[in-house]
DNA sequence: TTTATTTGTGCATTCGTATGCCTAGCTTGG
DNA sequence: CCAAGCTAGGCATACGAATGCACAAATAAA
């Protein structure tokens, strides 16, 4: 066990050594610091012979270059931070993993920036992040209302708005296209025959759940009733506690339609909780396919996006616009499709 | 839209500033740069008028102090790396979550890495890693052969042991009490009149697993028999494969306890696909008691464990031991409890 | 052989903040 | 009234790597 551990800092250099530095290298391969950190990135100018002493060198010792003084000199971090409102969501969950793997690629760790709804970071708050220690930021959190991406904008801040967007703004966007999604989903349900219809979606402040509606209003028009179109956030026990009271109204709707899946699982509880049978005595249908959707318990009929194409593309435009801040701002629009599984089926 | 934004980089000052120095402020304050650094941070020496005067300074300029610059002088970067075997397992999100809330409120962020079974990150990787840029690192991947833990540590890596540990190791660790854990659920089968229980585990390398079946057979004794007891990667997926052979065996188990709950759901699903009813045909437990685990599609009887506290702790204990790296080395085991919901009742 | 050119390194400085040390001016005690 | 102590702040340097510029050596051109 602990065989009586020196308390003397200084007891460690003998066991680990403390990190080396370029110049310690220099040093061991006989040269100067500036030849070392030419060798080592590869510079043109230094000869073959050298740059494998120094690579030699390096290698004996262990050296590894600090990244924060290099970033100092370089007057960036290759950090960049991701926004998302909810890290208990499966989607942003599938989104995250997706976005971490390609931004490793391109030689960039992320920072999680939780930002819930009720606690809107204000551009105080962010501006304390971006200091320097953040190159750039991918945005999931954007609402309507909110004037902070104007504002980082203004202030230089390399960003792209991603799965949400707001409009009128020049930055760049990588969202699906929610308005078909939502007339697909719409469609589906009208071909089977249901003509009422509620909707279960997330808070009215995001273009998501806005263009989605949208979209199902453009295929049901007035038939989607107002006050059949419900708000609250994206959540398993948002959608329970909402298809409770559907349910329980005078007339309930034949189909439900929710702004995601984590809601249309939430909704699928709660109806079965209450002796309703799926597809038989009510259909349910998400948006985004998540993995979940495909387990047996659910097998929920879904509008997939195509999480993996945004979260990769989020990434890269992000790096290309920390790369070139005057390339031309772009939107893309992934297109989405319906998965048909097994909770919708023509109404009784 | 943009006014033809002009291509001088200098042309930004003019909207919207290059970013505010200490020098700024100190220029604008009229006293040095060592006084606005000091004034900032509250340095007793400065006398309140002073202070009062930089603070108002630094506000209208919008001044942040440049936190690479500020890491590289502190040696330091108070960001640290949380290293995950899969990103896509609820219980590392719920866990993540935590771990994050409670680093941020010590000053501190994280970074992620993902780090598959299959990809085991070699040392050299990690070096990388570590750099300068990362402070510490809290480890939930350990595998009882890796020697990765014991050569960071030689290296004077700060570090926590999460979730699973390894033994013999003079390192923080942080960890539910696993074999009481098995026992739990043993104990809880057992008293219902299960003989005939088959244990669908993780990977055998894991501190968890092992610890789990290790409390198991405590009490089952030789009633759990060896070929009953399997291993895979903790998926929905493999739960849904282990499970189907299972019930698909000459003498399908009258109960399944499983390594955790992802893989008590995965179990679910293929013994209700099959056409088993749960608990009646067979009883299913689970580990760690997700938030999915009382949704009511599962209303899964599983041993809790007290995930918050385990985040909580180890961000804890990682800071304290950045801060003082030799404090007496430290091993938490949090008491688990049963959750008794709906998927365990006697067998037929 | 001398001058021009290329090639390979080193020197010195820079990134922006924090801090050890020094000093001017003021206070206090003898 | 002067020595000693204390205050408030400035000067200069360090953190560790990257890089513009200078320059020596080696080669090519004249």
């Amino acid at each position: 066990m602990s065989k009586a551990m020196s308390t003397h800092p200084q007891a460690r250099q003998q066991t680990s050594s403390a990190r080396a530095l370029s110049r310690d290298v220099a040093v061991a391969a006989g040269v100067s610091q500036s030849t070392v950190s030419r060798a080592l990135r590869d510079d043109p100018r230094i000869s073959s012979a050298t740059r494998e002493r120094v690579r030699l060198a390096a290698q004996q010792l262990g050296y590894v270059p600090n990244s924060v003084a290099r970033n100092l000199r370089e007057r960036r971090s290759r950090v960049v931070g991701v926004m998302v409102e909810d890290i208990d969501n499966a989607f942003y969950q599938e989104l995250l993993a997706d976005m971490h793997q390609e931004l490793l690629l391109a030689g960039y760790a992320f920072t999680l920036i939780v930002d819930p709804l009720h606690l809107r970071s204000d551009v105080a708050r962010l501006t304390h992040l971006l200091d320097a220690s953040l190159d750039g930021l991918i945005v999931t959190t954007a609402t309507l209302g909110s004037d902070a991406p104007a504002t980082l904008q203004r202030r230089g801040v390399p960003m792209v708005l991603s799965v949400r967007s707001v409009p009128n703004l020049q930055v760049d966007i990588v969202e699906s296209d929610n308005v078909a999604a939502g007339q697909l989903a719409a469609r589906h349900l009208v071909s089977l025959g249901h003509q009422d219809v509620a909707a279960v979606m997330g808070p009215e402040v995001t273009s998501t759940t806005q263009d989605r509606i949208v979209g199902a209003k453009q295929v049901f028009g007035h038939s989607l009733l107002p006050h059949r179109v419900l708000h609250g956030p994206y959540s398993h026990e948002s959608g329970h506690a909402h298809c409770r009271r559907l349910l329980q109204s005078e007339q309930p709707p034949t189909a439900i339609m929710a702004a995601n899946d984590v809601l249309a699982i939430g909704v699928m509880d709660a109806a079965r909780q209450m002796g309703y049978s799926i597809p038989e005595d009510v259909s349910v249908i998400g948006f985004d396919d998540i993995q979940m959707a495909s387990w047996h318990s659910f097998r929920l009929t879904t509008v997939r996006q195509d999480t993996k194409s945004i979260a990769v593309q989020s990434a890269r435009r992000l790096i290309e616009r920390i790369e070139d801040p005057n390339s031309p701002i772009t939107h893309d629009k992934f297109p989405v499709s319906l998965t048909m599984r097994s909770t919708t089926a023509p109404p009784k």
